[in-house]
DNA sequence: TGTTAATGACTGTCCAGTCAGTCATAATTG
DNA sequence: CAATTATGACTGACTGGACAGTCATTAACA
C-alpha cells in the first residue's frame, strides 16, 4: 500500500505534469471518455489539484491541444532560409523533422484528437489550420516555387498544390494511429518513394 | 405545434430511418457526445424505439459504420478488370470514384469517425483495415505493377508503396472536413497534379 | 503558528437503458 | 360491412450509475 505523500511543488512544474498527463489520457481514449480523476491519478495528484491550475476539462484540453505544436515550427522555418540547399534536400528535411518530432513520438496522436474533437472546439481547429498549416504550407510553397524555377520538379504545378507535399506526412500519421498494428507501414520508404517521384533524377549515375 | 402521429413502419425502413439518424449524429458530434434521444428525435420517433431496433448505443454505432463503406468497392474492384485501359485512367477512375461516392457525400465524415473512435471500438478498426484498405491497396497494387511493367509509371517503385496514392485522397478529405471553412482546397486539381507527376507524360503534343 | 497547496467526500446534472402503458392497425366475429 | 378483440410497434417518465466541478478539512512548509 504505497502510502501517497502530499507534495508540493513549483507551480510551473506541476502544471506541466498535468498537462503530460492530460495529454496521455485524451490521446488513448479521447476528450470525452476521459476522466478529471483519471488525468488526476496520472499526474498522481488528486483531482482537486487539478482544478487549481486549469479552470475546467475544455481549458485544460485546448491549453493541451495548443501548447504542443508551437515549438517545432521554428526548426521546419530554418529550412526555407537556407537558399543554396536544393528544393529536394530541404523537403527531405521536412519529412525529416516531421518524422523525428511527430510521427515518433507521443505528438503522433495530436492529429487524432484534432480530427476527432476539433468540430466540438473551433478554437482548437482554428488555431491549428492558422498556426501550422498555413505556415506549413507557406514554406512548402516557397520551396516548390524555387525547385520550380530550377526545373528540379517533374511535374512543376506540384508548386500550386502544396497539400500534395503533406499527404504523405497525414498518412503516415494516419496508419500509424489506425493500422500499424496490423500491417507495418515503412513511412521513410514512403516519403522516399515520393520525393524520387516528385524531384527529377539527380545527375550522379549508380 | 406540429402534433407527432405515432406512425407504424416496415421494420426494414424504420432500421434505415434509424441509422441515418445516427449517422448524422455521430458525424456531427462524436460517438460520445451523441444522444439517444438526439438520434431518435432526428428519426421522428421516442427514444425506446430505437431500442427496438439496436440492444445499445455501441451496437448502432458498429453496425452503423459498418454498414456504409461496404456498397462501394466493388464499383472500385471493376477497375482493375479491364487490363486494356491505361494504368493513369484507371487510377483517375479511382480518385473519381472516391470523391463522387465519399468526398463529396456526407460519407466524407466516415474518416473522422474511424479515426476518432477507432481506438474505442477495434472492431470498426479491423473492419476497415480488412474490407476497405487491405482491398484498395491491393487493386492499386495491381494497377500499379501493370503500369510498372507498361513503362507509365515515372518511379516504378511506387508500385510497391500504394499507400502514396492513397495519400492525396486522405489528404482531400481531412481537409474538407477540418479545414475546408478557412481555405477551399480544390481536391479535383489536387488528385490531377498527383497523376501527372505520378505517369509519364503522354505521347500527345499539344 | 500562520499561510497556502493539496485532498477527496460530496452535490447536482446528465444520460443510457428500462418498462408499464398506449394506440394504430389487422384479424375475427356477428 | 360494422363492431369487437388482439397484436405489437411505439412512447416517455423513470432509474441507476457516472462524472464534472466544489469546498470544508488536512498537511506541509515558512
Amino acid at each position: 500500500m504505497a502510502e501517497r505523500k502530499r507534495e508540493k511543488r513549483d507551480p510551473e512544474q506541476r502544471r506541466a505534469e498535468i498537462l503530460a498527463a492530460a495529454f496521455a489520457c485524451f490521446a488513448e481514449r479521447g476528450f470525452a471518455a476521459t476522466r478529471m480523476e483519471d488525468v488526476a491519478a496520472r499526474a498522481g495528484i488528486a483531482k482537486g489539484t487539478v482544478y487549481l491550475h486549469f479552470p475546467d476539462k475544455e481549458r485544460l484540453f485546448i491549453e493541451l491541444v495548443s501548447g504542443i505544436a508551437s515549438p517545432i515550427l521554428g526548426e521546419v522555418g530554418g529550412m526555407v532560409e537556407k537558399d543554396a540547399v536544393p528544393a529536394r534536400a530541404a523537403v527531405a528535411m521536412f519529412y525529416s523533422i516531421f518524422k523525428r518530432e511527430v510521427l515518433e513520438t507521443e505528438r503522433r496522436h495530436l492529429l487524432r484528437l484534432i480530427l476527432a474533437e476539433g468540430p466540438m472546439f473551433p478554437v482548437v481547429t482554428e488555431f491549428y489550420y492558422r498556426e501550422i498549416i498555413t505556415k506549413g504550407l507557406a514554406i512548402l510553397r516557397i520551396v516548390l516555387a524555387r525547385a520550380a524555377a530550377r526545373g528540379e520538379l517533374r511535374n512543376p504545378a506540384v508548386a500550386d498544390v502544396p497539400q500534395l507535399v503533406m499527404a504523405p506526412a497525414l498518412m503516415s500519421i494516419v496508419w500509424a494511429t489506425l493500422f500499424e498494428g496490423y500491417e507495418h507501414l515503412d513511412a521513410q520508404k514512403l516519403f522516399d518513394t515520393f520525393l524520387d517521384t516528385l524531384f527529377v533524377p539527380q545527375g550522379g549515375a549508380i
